[in-house]
DNA sequence: AAACTTCCTGTAACCGTTCACAAGGGTAAT
DNA sequence: ATTACCCTTGTGAACGGTTACAGGAAGTTT
C-alpha cells in the first residue's frame, strides 16, 4: 500500500503538498498538482482513512441503529439513507438491535465508540442519554427517526401517523362505508394512538365520533386480527368495513373473511396500513397506507450531512406524510 | 475524550501498562492491571479506533456487500452476519450495490479502500479482480456468497441450488404430480441452470425426463409469471401442477389461475422457491423452497472471523441446504 | 533599489495507539 | 558476592496523515 509519502517522492514535492491536492485546496501551483495527480494515479495510493480520522477527528462514518434488519420494513429505509450517501465519501456504518432496551443501547454506543461523524437512530424503546457514554458529543449530529420523540436530541423526522390515519379512514368514509370496524394497535404506542386520533379527525369530517364505529386494541399481528376480525365481524353483521392497524392485522382479517364465507372487496372492505411487502400479493390485493420509508431515509441521511457540514443548525423536526395506496380491497359503496 | 495518557496518570503508570492491560496480556501485576481498570472506568475511556487501526494495521470493521438491501430477501442475511458480530468487537460496515457490475464494484472498492480486515461479498456480477484496487490483499480474508462461484476467491458459501431443485421437483412427484409445468429461470443464471438440473435427478428417480414436462424460461418476475402461466395452462390442460422458478413467478401463477377459474392447491398445485416474505401470505399459501439466508449470514460471518484469526486458511467451499416448506399450494392426487 | 505582497512549497509537530527494546528489582543459583 | 534469570514496567519510535508556521521566489509598489 503506498503512502502518501511515496506519492510525494514520486513526484518530487513534500507530503504536505501531496496533501493539499487531496484536500482540493487552490494553494498548489497547476504543474505541480498536475504531477502529483499523476504519481497518485500511477501508485494507486489510496489514503489511509485511519490516519485521516486520527489526525483530523473525522471518520466521514454514518452510523445507523434500526430495531431489526430482519424486517423487511426497513430495507428500504437503509436504501435511501445508502442512496443518499453514495456519491459522497461518507461510509455506512450498521448496528442493528434485536427488540431489547439493552441491545439498542449497546448498538448506539458501538457507533459512538466508533467515532462517527453522524448518527440516525430508528430506535423502538426510549433510550437514556445518561446511560450513554459521550452521547453528548452527538447532540448536534444526530437524527433520530421513528414515532418515539426524544427530549435529547432536536433533529426528528418521523412520519404523520395523524394525517395516516386520517386518510386511512376518510378514504373508507368517501367510499360510502359507515359501520366500521376500527382493529387499532395497542393504544400504549405513540403510532397507533395518532392514527386513532386522524380516524376521529376523519369521523368528525362526516359528522361522526368515535361512539359510532366498533373500536377493538390489540397487538400488531396476524393472529390477533384473525381472532378480533372473526370475533367482531360475526357480532356486528351490519359492518361493511374494517379499518386494520397494520397490514399483518389486516391479512389476519382476510382469514377471518374466509372463514366466514365473505369475500374481501365485495362483501366486505379492508384498509390496512403500511404497505408491508406482501400487500399487494394478498387477494384481493390490499388497500393501504404507505409509510414513504425510503423517502425517510433519503431525509435522515441529507439531515445528518447538513449537521455535519453545519449546514443548519438548528433543531428541527420533519414529519413525513404517508400515502394512500389504493388496491381492490376496499369497495365503493356509492 | 479521554486518552490512555490521561488513563495512565491517573492510574501512576505509563501507557504502555495501560495499553497491556487493554489487551488483556498476561505481563502485567494483578495489582496495577485492578488500577489501571478503575483508572479506565473512573474517565469512561474509549480507546480511540483510528489509532489502534494506524498503529495495528486491524481496523476492526467487516465490510459486506450485497447486491441491493431494499430487497427483502437480504434482511436476514445481514441479520446472519449481525448477529455472529455481536459479541465480538467487529463492527459492520455495509455497501450496498445497485443491479450493476460498476455499483457492485465501487461498493467492494470503497470496503477495501475502508481497510476493512474482512469482506463478505454478496455480488450478482462478477467482478473482474483486476479492477480493484489492492483487492489481491484480501485474497485469503475474504467470503464469496452466492450461486455464482469466483474463480479469484477461494472461501466460497452458497446454497445448493441443485438440491432445492430436486427438492420441489421430488415433493411434486411425491404427492403424484405427472404432469408439471416448469416456469424456469432464466438459463444463463447459475442458479436457474442448477435448479433444473435438480429438478431433471428428481424426474429420473421416478422415470422420468426433461421430456415429459412441459418447461419454459423467463425472468423471475410476477409479470412473465402471470403471462406464461395463463399460456402454458390453457395448451396444456391435462398438467396438475406448476413449478415456479422463484416465489414471484409462481404469485403471477396465482393470477393466472384466478383468470382461469383454477383453484391453486384444489385444481392445480403450484411449487414456488424462495420462501419470500409474501409467500405465507398468498391464497393459498405457497408450498415453497426456503433459502437459509440468516443461516448463510452466520457461515459468512463465522467464516470470515476464522479467516481474520487463521484458523483455518485452507480454501473451502459450503454449500448450505436449502429447505421444503409445505403449506397448502400443492394437493396430494394420491 | 529597498520594501512589501502574493503565491507556492517545505518543515515539523501532532493525533492516540502499539510494541520492540531496555531496564529495574527481586529471587535463586553458583 | 556475583551472576543469571524472571517478572514487571517504562521509554521511545513508529503508523500515515493534517496543518500551523516559516521561508523563498517572483512581482509590485514606493
Amino acid at each position: 500500500m503506498a503512502t502518501i509519502i511515496q506519492v510525494a517522492e514520486l513526484a518530487g514535492v513534500s507530503k504536505a503538498t501531496v496533501s493539499r491536492v487531496l484536500s482540493g485546496s487552490q494553494l498548489v501551483a497547476e504543474e505541480t498538482k498536475l504531477r502529483v495527480d499523476h504519481a497518485i494515479k500511477q501508485l494507486g495510493y489510496r489514503p489511509n482513512p485511519a490516519a485521516r480520522a486520527l489526525k483530523s477527528n473525522r471518520t466521514n462514518l454514518i452510523g445507523v441503529v434500526i430495531p431489526t434488519i430482519e424486517s423487511p420494513f426497513f430495507g428500504p429505509f437503509i436504501g435511501g439513507v445508502h442512496a443518499m450517501l453514495a456519491n459522497t465519501d461518507f461510509s455506512l456504518l450498521f448496528a442493528g438491535a434485536s427488540v431489547s432496551p439493552q441491545s439498542e443501547r449497546r448498538a448506539v454506543q458501538s457507533l459512538i465508540d466508533r467515532q462517527c461523524d453522524g448518527l440516525i437512530l430508528f430506535l423502538d424503546f426510549q433510550v437514556n442519554p445518561s446511560e450513554l457514554q459521550d452521547i453528548d458529543r452527538y447532540q448536534d449530529r444526530m437524527v433520530m427517526v421513528g414515532p418515539n420523540p426524544s427530549t435529547f436530541c432536536n433533529h426528528q423526522l418521523s412520519v404523520d401517523n395523524l394525517y395516516g390515519g386520517y386518510l386511512a379512514a376518510k378514504h373508507l368514509l368517501q367510499k360510502g362505508h359507515r359501520k366500521i370496524i376500527f382493529l387499532s394497535g395497542e393504544p400504549h404506542f405513540d403510532d397507533a394512538r395518532q392514527r386513532m386520533q386522524g380516524c376521529e379527525r376523519a369521523l368528525a369530517e362526516f359528522g361522526l365520533s368515535k361512539k359510532d364505529i366498533v373500536i377493538k386494541f390489540g397487538p400488531y399481528s396476524e393472529e390477533w386480527g384473525y381472532e378480533a376480525g372473526r370475533d367482531l365481524l360475526q357480532k356486528h353483521k351490519d359492518c361493511t368495513a374494517v379499518l386494520a392497524g397494520d397490514d399483518e392485522i389486516a391479512a389476519g382479517v382476510y382469514t377471518a373473511c374466509r372463514e366466514l364465507g365473505l369475500q374481501v372487496g365485495e362483501d366486505i372492505s379492508v384498509m390496512g396500513y403500511d404497505d408491508m411487502f406482501f400487500a399487494r400479493h394478498l387477494y384481493p390485493s390490499l388497500t393501504t397506507i404507505a409509510q414513504p420509508m425510503e423517502e425517510m431515509g433519503n431525509q435522515a441521511a441529507s439531515a445528518i450531512m447538513d449537521l455535519i457540514y453545519q449546514v443548519d443548525t438548528i433543531g428541527r423536526s420533519t414529519l413525513l406524510r404517508p400515502k394512500l395506496i389504493e388496491r381492490q380491497s376496499v369497495k365503493s359503496l356509492i
